[in-house]
RNA sequence: UCCUCGAUAGCUCAGUCGGUAGAGCAAGUGACUGUUAAUCACUGGGUCGUAGGUUCAAGUCCUACUCGAGGAGCCA
């Protein structure tokens, strides 16, 4: 990682990082830029700055003696925010707290902050209630820098786990026209005037008048787009933004995120258990190798013990139960819950969190669920009663996957969009895929925020995405 | 959407029985110091979420609304 050339002959500008790893010559000529944490002077005739520029959890210190031209006027006007290009030499620090510093040669001040009174993100603990309301500067604080780094190296791991295993990305459409698989509200695309819309002669909005000459929505889910290309390159992924215009205000909830939802050719709801245990292992891997300081300030700022319970996610293979046998082991328990278990009811969040938790201790995949409460896609098993689904517990959290086998014999699909009284007419092309040359698969959905409130201990969804969008807010 | 709780200085909060407002941090000034979210002293900073109501008197009691949080439902 050699530090790049800049226009100052024999300077070159490097990361807080870089100046922190130790892969930089003690007595360097540097270029940092930075925005300042704090600022501490000593009488002694220089001021000590703490500057991030986002590239690790870690501050660097620059040392900026009282020599400098625009050290009265500029240098000690420094406070929380403002931004700067230090020059100067990385030196091995005289003082605790951090191996290397920047003894500054000249200081370029490039913006004061206006009132610093106001400015909100100050040194010190703020609540995450608090940030929220300013999002386009909550990225400044430590928590912030260390969930985007977290985020970044996540979906790094989700493509890099998805290119071994041979997979392609597949960018299924955000604007869609079908409802899918009623998965959910939708939010209407329209270009129609609101003021005033056309009118079929029985009085009815003239949807044949809008955009796309038909209703159209934002997707709610790209599973049934990404199926006719998993029929034909056999293993491929979505992993992009998804809508749903549900009214829910909850801290697991956003009307906008991301999704990943990988799909499987050949392959039934075991080989799709396997792969989402392959995945989240890959995933939580990566993300301790290549951020411990981040983790390391989750673990000691956001929850403790998230570090560990990662570790112990590598260690523990997954355990299988049948949902029927989960409800018998729920019902004898003895364990009072708020809402009994009974088959053919859905399980609630305090049921996952029993098997996963205290029944079995690690992660558990609970298969075969009633099909009278699963979507009309899902594979019906022989006896009638039940179909190939998959959720997949995790200890802490609960749900942090569904997925299921889909089911790929014409017949019985069709049975179902009448028994559900879904519009066939819809599915057309989605049936087709089951006249020609059908095979069985099978693929998961996974939101990629809940997977980060996992990774760094979040209480809140809101707080892994950078811009949330809840009922009733998309500000910034 | 339903239930519960909350809203007081830039931030985090206290504010007793209803009697016109307080701390810590931050900011400003000074002292001190190769400092580490430095320390010490002083100073400035408030239409108590909004609108009504009760009262001689409301941050405090009542009503409505707005916003936030927790739980539920829905789900990823």
């Amino acid at each position: 990682m050699a530090p790049s050339r800049r226009d100052s002959p024999g300077m070159s500008a490097v990361s807080v990082k870089q100046c922190l790893a130790g892969g930089i010559a003690a007595g360097s000529e540097v270029e940092v830029r930075g925005w300042v944490r704090t600022r501490r002077d000593s009488k002694a005739g220089l001021s000590f700055v703490q500057i991030s520029d986002g590239s690790c959890q870690a501050t660097l210190q620059i040392v900026a003696p009282s020599e400098l031209d625009n050290y009265e006027n500029e240098v000690k006007q420094l406070t929380a925010g403002a931004s700067l290009i230090a020059r100067g030499t990385l030196v091995e620090s005289r003082g605790k707290g951090q191996a290397f510093e920047v003894k500054a040669a000249a200081i370029e001040v490039l913006g004061l902050v206006d009132d610093p009174e106001t400015y909100p993100i100050q040194p010190k603990q703020h609540s995450l209630e608090f940030l929220r309301e300013v999002a386009h500067l909550r990225p400044r604080t430590n928590t912030f820098g260390a969930v985007t780094r977290i985020r970044h190296s996540a979906a790094f791991a989700v493509h890099e786990f998805f290119t071994k295993e041979g997979f392609c990305w597949v960018n299924t459409p955000i604007i869609t026209s079908s409802d899918a698989e009623g998965a959910g509200q939708m939010f209407r695309v329209s270009t129609l005037d609101l003021e005033n819309l056309p009118r079929t002669d029985a009085g009815k909005v003239d949807a044949s008048q809008d955009f796309f000459g038909r209703e159209a929505f934002l997707t709610v889910s790209g599973q049934l787009n990404v199926e006719a290309y998993c029929l034909a390159l056999s293993k491929v992924y979505t992993f992009g933004p998804t809508f749903r215009a549900e009214n829910s205000n909850t801290a697991r909830h956003l009307a906008e995120f991301w999704m990943i939802e990988p799909e499987i050719a050949f392959a039934d709801l075991n080989d799709d258990a396997d792969l989402a245990e392959r995945f989240l292992k890959h995933v939580f891997k990566s993300v301790l190798e290549q951020r411990p300081d981040d983790m390391e300030f989750c673990e000691q700022r956001v929850q403790k013990g998230v570090i560990e319970r990662l570790e112990k996610f590598l260690d523990a293979s997954f355990e299988r139960i049948d949902y029927g046998d989960a409800i018998e082991v729920l019902q004898k328990s003895g364990k009072k819950f708020e809402y009994a278990p009974d088959w053919g009811v859905d399980l609630q969040t305090e049921h996952e969190r029993f098997l996963c938790e205290e029944h079995v201790g690690r992660p558990v995949v609970v298969m075969n669920y009633p099909r009278d409460i699963k979507a009309f896609y899902m594979r019906q098993n022989d006896d009638g009663k039940t179909v190939a689904a998959m959720d997949v517990l995790a200890p802490g959290i609960g749900e942090i996957i569904g997925g299921s086998q889909r089911e790929e014999r014409l017949d019985r699909l069709d049975a179902r969009i009448a028994e559900m009284n879904l519009d066939a007419s819809h599915y057309e092309w989605y049936r087709d895929l089951r006249r020609y040359g059908t095979v069985p698969h099978a693929g998961f959905g996974l939101g990629f925020e809940r997977l980060l409130v996992y990774i760094c201990g979040l209480a809140n969804i809101r707080d892994a995405i950078p811009y949330p969008r809840v009922p009733g807010a998309a500000e910034y």
